[in-house]
DNA sequence: TTGAAAGCGCTAACAA
DNA sequence: TTGTTAGCGCTTTCAA
């Protein structure tokens, strides 16, 4: 039997040639008469050899590696990003390493180690901290958050909806439909949320509507699914006796917008009569609810690939002509609103 | 400021020891004095520095990195194991690298090929091909499937839910509720599938229940969802006709179970008075449709832990007591029975 | 208890 | 066009 072969110095051996001259056959590289190139490259076929990805890494200080930091996979939204954009860094050559956090700073921070030691290329921080710890990230050469604006958005590259735009458009249309809006979100200071707030705000004030307390409702993130839906119906019972005609709610999250209309069906309110709602994201739960939600939809696969790109070029040393980009964002209207 | 450290090397320098003893410090082998140990740690410690994994992986011939090949991240069954999964894992001081083929099995084969050149020095399979292109797959040395019996059980290790039991316990209970269930399901020949056909089957037999047209009903899988619930519709209403009493169903998937939920809502039917359902895995969507959905629970967490262990006792090469699980199922019964 | 040095497999600069 | 060789950072054997 053919005995194993794992190393250029195998191939050299059994091919007659030098350790170099395999070398540049396998990469391509260099000047190597077409009739050698043609036997060492049998060789390498007959004997099934693969270089030694850590060998080459080692050398070349650079692992085809890339990082990508999740709050979470639950979560339709960031599932689908880490899903897109691993598949385009894979059909570019690059592995992925997916370093779940758990929105855990902790974890983040071991995370970031470990990174830091397999040496990856570039780094995708999805949602992260708003500053890291150690400010660890400093330590990555390429990085490129989505979602959530880094503090220092002058040093890495950012790419995210247009979420101000996005609040913009579902507030101004639950006022065409003669509401006036609540904005309902889970307690939070990123800067989506920040910016959704302040469309929200804007368009109001456009409208001449006045805030008050019943505008914007936050909600703990750590409750239950029934004791976010038991406070909501609180909530929507105080809208009831403070506003005329049908409620409006923007839910800065899908999965909220269906607890909403829940909550509102399990009190007996019509959906879209009583409450009319929209959510944002378009994350699949919008087509399971009845009447089906109306939404602002990410464009994830845009945002993905917005990313991957500006990663890439960064790593080439390119020019970055963009290191800020906003992704537009669109209302996909069904039965809520 | 403190100039970059990034080898043992400048650790070795800095502290005034030589590289054999920072790593012997570094990898808690050999002696040391207790005090030199202190220092060097202290200094490692300070500059923040980080072994370089490619060196250690070239020089000791493992990774310490496990491959997980998953269908998608889409669905909430295959992301939830492999957030688990990568979890227990990186706890265990293992990286991985999650693959997301899209059930395509040349994108399968593709990441096999990378995966085998990243020396991974585990694989995790989550419903994988039944037989694996090229048979690529035993190129691995340790590898242990979820959820989807290899077609060689004897040469792969596996785990996956009790289906089986999970479908008689849930036609029972529709049987019990005065139905006489139906299985509707997504097109396959999967294994989970047979044996959750298989348990239908049985239980219906064994309650003197006759199979008709109307027993086992099967939908293409690449329908969009209007289709899907169009189909369900007419499904619907053909049983109507045929079948006394509330209508039972059982559904191979939460998401299905819930078209099937909101299927019957279109056409006015009252769930659970006219239709009852069960459905299977316990997704989130379960909790987010009205009434909630009364379901089979897979212990994603039992599953995850299950298989890392195997295959953690593989890579040690410890003698596998069991290379075949079974993880019990629960039923979750919320308002659709 | 500590240190010197070999060598894992690779690439690339340089020599022939 | 081809070959020799240094060295990437690490672990480990063996000597001091």
């Amino acid at each position: 039997m053919e005995k194993k072969v794992n190393s250029i110095k195998d191939i050299a051996k059994i091919s007659g040639f030098s350790i170099s001259t395999v070398s540049k056959v396998i990469n391509n590289k260099g000047r190597v008469s077409e009739q050698n190139r043609k036997k060492i490259l049998q060789i390498v076929e007959k004997y099934h050899y693969e270089r030694n990805s850590f060998a080459r890494a080692l050398r070349l200080q650079q692992s085809n590696t890339i990082g990508i930091i999740t709050p979470n996979l639950n979560n339709s939204f960031f599932s689908n990003l880490v899903e897109n954009i691993e598949k385009i860094l894979f059909s570019n050559g690059f592995i992925t390493v997916i370093c779940d956090t758990s929105i855990d700073s902790k974890r983040e921070g071991q995370y970031l180690k470990k990174l830091k030691s397999q040496q990856v290329d570039g780094l995708i921080v999805i949602s992260g901290s708003q500053t890291f710890e150690d400010n660890q990230i400093s330590n990555f050469k390429h990085v490129v958050c989505i979602d959530r604006e880094p503090e220092d958005i002058q040093k890495y590259c950012y790419v995210g909806s247009n979420h101000y735009s996005g609040a913009r458009i579902a507030t101004q249309e639950l006022i065409k439909k003669g509401t006036v809006p609540s904005l309902f979100m889970y307690e939070s200071d990123s800067s989506p949320i920040k910016e959704r707030i302040k469309g929200f705000r804007d368009t109001l004030k456009e409208n001449s509507l006045i805030e008050d307390n019943l505008s914007l409702i936050s909600l703990e993130q750590t409750l239950d699914v029934d004791k976010t839906r038991f406070k909501i119906r609180k909530y929507l019972r105080s809208l009831l006796n403070k506003r005329q005609g049908p409620l409006g709610i923007f839910a800065t999250s899908d999965t909220l917008a269906v607890d909403i209309l829940l909550a509102a069906k399990s009190i007996n309110l019509n959906v879209p009569n009583d409450v009319r709602i929209v959510g944002f994201d378009d994350a699949p739960i919008a087509r399971y609810c009845s009447p089906e939600l109306t939404t602002i939809r990410q464009n994830i696969q845009s945002i993905s690939e917005e990313a991957v790109e500006i990663l890439i070029s960064s790593l080439q040393g390119k020019q970055l002509k963009n290191r800020y980009k906003k992704i537009e964002v669109e209302l996909i209207d069904r039965g809520t609103l």
